[in-house]
DNA sequence: GTCTATAACTAGATAGAC
DNA sequence: GTCTATCTAGTTATAGAC
């Protein structure tokens, strides 16, 4: 499982050009081209380009997830949840994986995207993989906020997901606005939770 | 211009292809097959796949800024401006065509994919056309919110535009949490409003 | 303006030697 | 496990008849 090793080569690789290009935009050739190894490898390694796609997606997202249902474990033996404990068991797990290996803001960005993207192999998976964490999720929350009703708990948790998105994909590239000083992950995050948290308590 | 014009036929179906598979998965053969017109039609009307694309985005987003625009030149010639009116100057436009044409929801959720895709002739071209509405859209909260520090406004813009543009996605295909009742443009915008206020407001 | 036919290229996948 | 060579099928784009 080294970095010289195969396998890893084409998951570094491939993880990049999904991330720069998109799935279906991302050709093989690119991927075994960057990575330094020969195309037939993707097949005999993976399957597939769809199973390189999923293992790209499950070899990150797994480790967030666990820690994500760790924190809302810990929240749950408690007494009743506070909102903004919520959320940052949720928002957090992401933008403080990146500070572990520099290849994890270029993830997330692609995994925010694929989250995006319509009929896509990467969503079907990373579907699969969300959906414990988002039933937790939504269980705290109305747990945490038990005066608002099912549908407005449910409407503000995607907005809460779609500016967290939004900023994963900051991690990668700057909008479109100029003159701005570029920031950390950390930095995000610390002013995105008081944003979702005054949205959420509205 | 009337709907068995080819030019419109194409400029329809290709926006539900993109919307549904994506620009670069959209193949010009299942578009011209979907529009019922001939394959050599797209280069004969708009030169390339690219120019269609830009096509698409052009003609409804187009109006959709034409109306940001003027509703930002109504708030600039009254006195300070309200940070709630700047918003839904900026957020009502999109969800509030919906209700014109039953196509444009599809059209919405596709230019929030645009947005969020990497390296992308749409995405090209949509932040040429969003330009100089991002910047009256900055100066007008700068003007509501002179107290924000520019780059902690900056970035709770961001995360008005994620929560808006994950929400656009919403009009399409709902999120896979099940269990919820379906939901209008007008209900999700009367939604988002309240939450983006607080977060500005935070 | 619309068609057929095809050029020129790229894609993912695989067979079989080593 | 890794390579070369190739297969099959798809892509965009265009030339030229009508």
């Amino acid at each position: 499982m080294d970095d010289s090793d195969t396998r890893t080569k084409l998951l570094d690789a491939a993880e990049e050009l999904f991330a720069e290009k998109g799935f279906a935009a991302a050709s093989l050739r690119a991927i075994t081209g960057r990575a330094g190894v020969n195309l037939a490898a993707v097949n005999y390694h993976f399957g597939s380009k769809e199973g390189l796609a999923r293992a790209v997606v499950r070899r990150r997202l797994e480790p967030i997830n666990r820690e994500r249902m760790a924190r809302f474990a810990a929240i749950r033996s408690g007494g009743r949840p506070d909102i903004r404990e919520v959320l940052a068991a949720f928002v957090e797990p992401p933008f403080l994986s990146c500070g572990r290996d520099s290849r994890v803001p270029a993830f997330v960005a692609m995994i925010s995207r694929a989250f995006a993207e319509p009929e896509n192999v990467m969503q079907s998976h990373f579907f699969e993989l969300m959906g414990p964490v988002w039933q937790e999720f939504l269980g705290l929350a109305a747990a945490a906020l038990p005066d608002l009703g099912r549908d407005e708990l449910f409407w503000r948790l995607n907005f809460v997901i779609g500016a967290m998105s939004h900023a994963m994909r900051c991690l990668d590239r700057l909008p479109p606005l100029e003159g701005f000083s570029a920031v950390s992950a950390p930095d995000i995050l610390a002013r995105l939770m008081p944003f979702i948290t005054a949205g959420m308590e509205a």
